[in-house]
DNA sequence: CGACGTGTTGAACATTGTCAAGACTAGTGG
DNA sequence: CCACTAGTCTTGACAATGTTCAACACGTCG
């Protein structure tokens, strides 16, 4: 069921106030914003755009996570993006959208009108230059994934994208990333096949194998146990220090 | 030679003006940014930045090509950007360079001293605006990208670059992207194949492959002939339409 | 001429994909 | 409560695609 909410949670109780697009605002920023915001809910598996079509909105995850996906026209799809609370959907300037946006869990999303929210980018610097930064790292995310999928094995590839669901997990739990690591993969071993540029039987494959070699426990088929971080990096392939924080 | 030019060229005559990060500004932002500005050129082959070294600049592309590359441990590296005249190099807010830039041809590079284009950025919405909008093209090419990278077949792949260079190559010399096509390919057998995920042999044998089945013909290694560009677009199993111009 | 950088081609091999069967889980209705 | 179904996941056998290793061709520069 895909619902506007009416209650207008305001800005001040956000969850994502301090990442989100928005974190650089002033009070007055914020009204302006409040103006034109509204939240919506989408169910696991919900479509929130269709590639193509055109969007009266952009807007920020509050919560949940979508997917953003790309597909040829024999079905082949690639994930492109997973976005996570605080990631910013949408493209000021763009009136449709480039690719399809799925629910991958339920969902949140505080929306901006597109047409009035264009206006405040080219008006208040500060949204802008947030913008600017987010992007700057989504640029990032994906240069980083593009090694994944073009240069790494799948054993690799899927020790990569435990890594990073399991990072943001733990920044999420304001744990420290050493040592033993719990959580649950918010994705069905399809999502991950789409974002890793693999067919679902290799994930299986690669998951038990991980699995079988001691890098990952699982209980279930989501629930992930990983005893040693630092030996699913090596698996990952990645830089060896992990730049561990303090 | 790595070079840094005296004779300052005037922003009124830079070809790239009309494209660059500085395209939005007014006389008085272009007479500070003149102010910070220098110009670098680089050989065929030289690296401009490695990966972790501290950033003193950003900077455009100005005439020539280069590439942005990411490398394992062992020395797997897969290309993450294909920069062209007028496309940004750096990143604002960041100390050290996440990537190494090589000059893939000779090479004119216009630099802004880093610590004043930051001041600028913050200052100044023009340039931040149009930052803002280069690297959401940038970040759309990647996730394009992202798919070919994905899902695509190694003769896809070889198509879908081939279809890219073509096309930025017509736009350069202002033609239409109808018909009949001919280029000079920029990229080494080696470079075409960290750009897409393969080895220099399997560049090589699509190469052939694309030649035999008519797709394009090769005099020497680098000049192609596309006699058909609607066919090249097919090959790259592109959406099929291929957004015409008129 | 010889050496080097670049590119092509062949043969054997490895990894991943395809197709198919079956296991596990949760939900539905008798 | 149980059987049935649908969705998700696992596993096996085999095929296909791309890699590796090796030999050789071509052109340029000394």
């Amino acid at each position: 069921m895909n619902e506007i909410l009416n209650l207008s949670i305001g800005c001040e109780n956000c969850p994502i106030q301090h990442r989100a697009v928005c974190a650089r605002c002033d009070a007055g920023e914020l009204e302006q914003l409040e103006a034109i915001k509204y939240y919506r809910s989408f169910e696991a598996g919900q479509t929130v755009i269709w590639s193509g079509d055109r969007m009266e909105f952009v807007g920020s995850v509050v919560s949940g996570i979508a997917s953003l996906t790309q597909t040829m026209e024999d079905g082949r799809t690639q994930m492109v993006g997973l976005l996570l609370p605080s990631d910013f959907v949408g493209r000021p300037g763009r009136e449709s959208a480039s690719y399809d946006v799925v629910a991958t869990t339920d969902l949140v999303m505080c929306c901006f009108r597109r047409k009035p929210f264009e206006k405040m980018i080219s008006e208040t610097p500060h949204v802008a230059q947030r913008l600017l930064e987010m992007t700057l790292d989504e640029l990032d995310a994906a240069r980083e994934w593009m090694l994944v999928l073009g240069r790494k094995t799948a054993r690799e590839k899927i020790a990569s994208l435990l890594s990073i669901i399991g990072r943001r997990d733990a920044s999420l739990k304001l744990e420290g990333i050493s040592g033993k690591m719990v959580f649950d993969l918010p994705l069905t071993r399809e999502a991950m096949a789409d974002y890793l540029g693999l067919t679902l039987e290799t994930v299986s494959r690669q998951m038990s194998a991980l699995k079988r070699d001691g890098v990952i426990e699982l209980e279930g088929k989501r629930h992930v146990t990983v005893p040693s971080f630092q030996r699913l990096l090596d698996e990952a392939g990645d830089d060896s220090d992990g730049g561990l924080m303090a």
